[in-house]
DNA sequence: TCCTTATTTCGATACTCATCGAATCAATTA
DNA sequence: TAATTGATTCGATGAGTATCGAAATAAGGA
């Protein structure tokens, strides 16, 4: 089972975002730099909460320390907080983790539940989002480019079930295959989702 | 004790943000909408768990469910994701969750510590950045604008602490007063931090 | 009308983590 | 060097929640 990377970026920081206290501890320390002593005092929390509050935040690359003495002072990190959300929220960037995905297992488990180990189908589906998978996967079986007679698109459907006018009609209707002068031809890149 | 709104907008957000599973949905909801049985085929979660997280991610603004026949198409939510992330974390907005805090509470808690029930200094203390709370404490015995001479300025500060050179000095060290000619004033606003 | 199916809600369980106190570490002052 | 002090680490505890299965709900199809 894939887990994903171990450390995620996104993950770290909106984490490390997501608790009160820790917002708190951005504020104050947006408005200047402050020991982990004077944080507890005006959080009301004991120090070694609001250290561990701190080291989450510094994994993030949210705050830095410095040694100041036998102080640590912590300080807003200097790259710009904003800009880095907005790149991890990123359309591009949410996409390219659902790319990361299997997004086929939908389809997968749909044609598993409806096909025969022969590859015919026990039943057409009822459901309109179901359907639209198995009628996706039967266009598969049509050439792109070539042009079919009403007999052919016949021949080819009944390998998967007997109603090969219910199959066509719907076909036609997802948009997967185009009629014209009694001719039809496959439209669209139609094979399981990618 | 005051524990801020019950419910608030960032911390709704960045925890509705703090889920591997939930960054999955958006990825996939960036592609294209989904109905809640399709994503959780692709995640390898049951659809009861895929609710609960689209219903977080509803709460929080970050999409929108549309009734379908008998299917919820999930969609991201029009506004501008990373616009949102933006505001949220903009220094304005950190600094106005700190201004909600009791900032003083450190100080007291230092001049509690240091000073008896008439106001006299225990002892000066031996830390640097408690040594600067007390003496700005000390500061708001002085008046801006007013000119002291150096008699005037121990006998003030011998109210509080018998060892007046060492409090003088340490002021002027902290920038709180200015010498000159034998006269002294205080300069920037000394008060309890706030 | 009855049955099927997708979604949501509810209850239970396991895991994560915020919080604290005690112990340890590092650095300073006496 | 010994004692003080701020910070961090560690172990334990409690609260929140991700996840599942079962039950309830809603909407279509036979």
């Amino acid at each position: 089972m894939k887990a994903g990377p171990p450390d995620d970026e996104a993950l770290r920081f909106f984490q490390a975002l997501a608790d009160v206290n820790r917002l708190r501890l951005l504020g104050l320390l947006a408005l200047a730099p402050h020991s982990v002593e004077e944080l507890a005092g005006i959080l009301h929390l004991r120090p070694s909460t609001v250290s561990h509050h701190l080291g989450r935040l510094t994994e993030a690359e949210l705050v830095e320390a410095r040694a100041e003495s036998y102080y640590s002072v912590y300080a807003l990190a200097p790259g710009a907080i904003e800009t880095r959300a907005r790149r991890l929220l990123a359309r591009r960037a949410l996409r390219a983790r659902a790319a990361a995905l299997d997004l086929g297992a939908y389809d997968r488990k749909v044609l598993h539940d409806f096909l025969r180990s022969d590859g015919r189908l026990k039943t057409i589906p009822a459901q309109r989002r179901k359907r639209a998978v198995v009628l996706r996967h039967l266009a598969t079986f049509f050439r792109l480019g070539r042009r079919y007679r009403e007999g052919e698109v016949n021949r080819i459907l009944k390998r998967f079930h007997p109603d090969t006018a219910t199959l066509r009609r719907e076909m036609v209707g997802e948009g997967l295959l185009q009629r014209q002068a009694g001719q039809y031809w496959r439209v669209g890149n139609a094979g399981a989702t990618n």
